[in-house]
DNA sequence: TTACAAACTGACCGGTCGGTCAGTATGATG
DNA sequence: CATCATACTGACCGACCGGTCAGTTTGTAA
């Protein structure tokens, strides 16, 4: 019945593999820099068998980004939905966040790049897909901790979520860059900038409110 | 004695017309997608014209960056040198620099893309050196203000130099995305996403015991 | 065994790319 | 005038791209 039983693992393998393949080079090199031969060599079969699985190149490289996108995205879920106070949830949610795009740099990276990178089609769609929940589901938390009154009510949650994310994303899409700034010690570490960074965003950088300094108004 | 007088008008017009087509197109595309026939149809010139000024390719990408950089940089110099306390200083580069970034996309997007992609070359060290610049620059006018007191001693200047660089670099690669987001009301206003990221970044999220409305702008 | 569908391959195709080259136009110099 | 360097062009080249195709292998079912 089933048209292919044992087949399907060669088969299986062999279109996995070529997924495989097929992602990791992707978010290595951009879809323009990668070639259907380079695929085929990596994945170890040859470039027809590749268009006999997969229709065009376009198509592989929406299986390999929507595959990116599910694993995402399931992993994402289970994030920053602990106990704790407002404000240890929002770490944690920092931390997490950027642990997994360190830890999923592949998908991350594959994802990112179609996000920024603004040509219409489905793979921007898809990609803009998870990044929005993402989105949301931060906004969501923020607005919870200023409702119970961790946040100053004034603050526009979704302004908050955008510089949280913001900080994330740009510490992973320029740790290279930063190794080679002068005075940078935190670009290999990860939890130390978002301990930082959410120590910041609590307190603000100004010295404390006890502190009589000029007040110029 | 010159070699050339009069021809330097035609030359230095092809020259500069090629520079500016290619610039553009650079900027807006990539450089994957920039073919030379484009940049020769763009600049009204034949493609072996260009071969005839510009070695290569790569040389009259360097060119252009080179070029990108040089006025980003010259912009930059008079950026924040101003008078005011240490927090309207930081505002204003903050707003300038936004404003900077937004006013030459062109040049911005096209060092950029150079900064993120890691593809080593010589466009990669023009773009860090900008973005170098830029970066100590940036923590040089922080540090004054922390000397000054105006931001609490423990905090590491190189770190909120890199957080509002990134803000600021997230807000300007994002904006397209952040259109689309839902409950994004800032997308179209620099100086608004600048100045309730200096309000953040100044006081904290949390409320705090004392809530003047002192707003610097 | 035969039959058949799916997996798989090497050779090939049209098209575009960066880059070259032989040759022409032009304008200053002697 | 002739000379010569430079600006400039159309035609062309080899390499590589995504994609196709005719044909072979392979595992299974009648």
């Amino acid at each position: 019945m089933n048209p292919r039983p044992a087949i399907s693992d060669a088969s299986g393998d062999a279109v996995s593999r070529i997924l495989q393949a097929a992602t990791d080079l992707f978010a290595l090199h951009g879809f323009d820099h990668v070639s259907m031969n380079a695929v085929a060599e990596a994945a170890g079969v040859s470039k027809a068998n590749i268009f006999h699985h997969f229709k065009s190149k376009d198509e592989l490289y929406i299986r390999s980004l929507s595959q990116a996108c599910e694993a995402s995205r399931s992993s994402l879920d289970a994030m920053a939905e602990g106990e704790g106070d407002a404000w240890q949830r929002i770490r944690r949610f920092v931390d997490e966040h950027l642990q997994h795009m360190m830890e999923y740099s592949r998908d991350s990276r594959l994802i990112l790049r179609e996000v920024v990178e603004n040509r219409p089609g489905t793979a921007q769609r898809l990609a803009q897909e998870v990044f929005r929940d993402n989105f949301n589901r931060l906004v969501g938390i923020i607005a919870d901790c200023q409702r119970e009154g961790a946040l100053r009510a004034e603050l526009d949650p979704v302004f908050v979520a955008t510089l949280l994310l913001g900080a994330n994303v740009f510490f992973f899409q320029s740790q290279e860059v930063m190794r080679h700034l002068d005075g940078v010690d935190f670009a290999d570490d990860p939890s130390r900038y978002g301990a930082m960074f959410v120590d910041i965003l609590m307190h603000g950088a100004m010295p404390g409110p006890n502190l009589n300094e000029s007040d110029p108004s």
